[in-house]
DNA sequence: TTGATTGTTCAGAAAGGACTGAATGATCAT
DNA sequence: ATGATCATTCAGTCCTTTCTGAACAATCAA
């Protein structure tokens, strides 16, 4: 393994740790993305020494948030993986599947204690979290705008115009 | 502690965990914002259930994260603290943090990973990593014009009316 | 100075997540 | 049907993070 490839996987491998997803889920991504050509399972465990229980499941949950791709090779019983190869497509799918995790589940949270009809509705702890409700709601409105559009890379472009970065 | 209250706290700590802060912090930001007036450690403790240790260091976190804010009671020894009224301010810092924490040192790895004179230049991989490293300028050009602006609420309207939300 | 009050730090205990490797499942060729 | 190949699952182990509580630091009143 050549010099820059290595220290590319153990970087972004310690920087996935701050990104809430796990070291060895970000050294496979990084792994896949420098490669040309799809690589298998049996490939990422012996390059990046692990074990193959540990690649399956960071190659499973690698691509719930659609950064690889699983791919057939004719004559090939193997998978093979590949990396998203449009950058803007990977950040958004990044992105979108961080708010899903995070945000939304959050929101689902507040709506349904708000919904809730045996709570004490002269609390003015009631009107605090409707006032926040409202805000997430908005701000959930926003982010499926842009981070549901397909067409990643164009909506930036049209950002940037339109708001002269 | 009023049902709502309590259901709120917890609901907010289970998703902290989710959100990349502890349980700790999430139930501690969730308690000062249902309370109407400056709240202390002492009290934090004693509501929560939580160490004084556990309680200093998460509000010292959470004021670093800008979503709460101490403020000084005449006549008063100890600390109290509030939480940040404005709700549009309290994600725009939330998010304005996570970049700082998560996005900047990938990107700053990266760079200095591209900027290194020893590296075998020559490599296809250099250049996967430079187009990687150019996409992710721009979208911290892009991060920074959003989320360094002070009037969080007011980009916000202006969104929704330029995108038809 | 002494004691009271409040905030911070940190070593060790407790809790929570990640990783391994063996067992199991699935699919194919013969 | 049998063996070969490859993927997946999961119980147990290992490692990291979080939390506690006691020690320490800082500040104030008397």
């Amino acid at each position: 393994m050549e010099k820059e490839r290595g220290q590319f996987i153990e970087t972004w491998g310690s920087l996935g740790v701050l990104w809430g997803i796990n070291r060895s889920m970000a050294r496979i991504h990084a792994f896949i993305m420098l490669c040309e050509d799809p690589v298998d399972l049996e490939t990422v465990c012996r390059r990046l020494r692990i074990s193959r229980g540990n690649a399956s499941m960071s190659l499973k949950e690698l691509r719930s948030w659609g950064v690889i791709h699983r791919v057939h090779m004719s004559g090939e019983r193997r998978d093979f993986y590949v990396a998203e190869p449009d950058n803007w497509k990977m950040i958004f799918k990044i992105a979108a599947q961080r708010k899903e995790r995070e945000f939304d589940p959050a929101l689902q949270a507040l709506q349904d204690l708000l919904g809730r009809a045996d709570l004490d509705s002269s609390s003015g702890v009631r009107a605090r979290l409707g006032e926040l409700e409202r805000t997430m709601t908005t701000f959930d409105r926003l982010a499926r705008k842009f981070l549901g559009n397909e067409q990643a890379s164009r909506i930036v472009v049209d950002m940037l115009k339109k708001f002269k970065v």
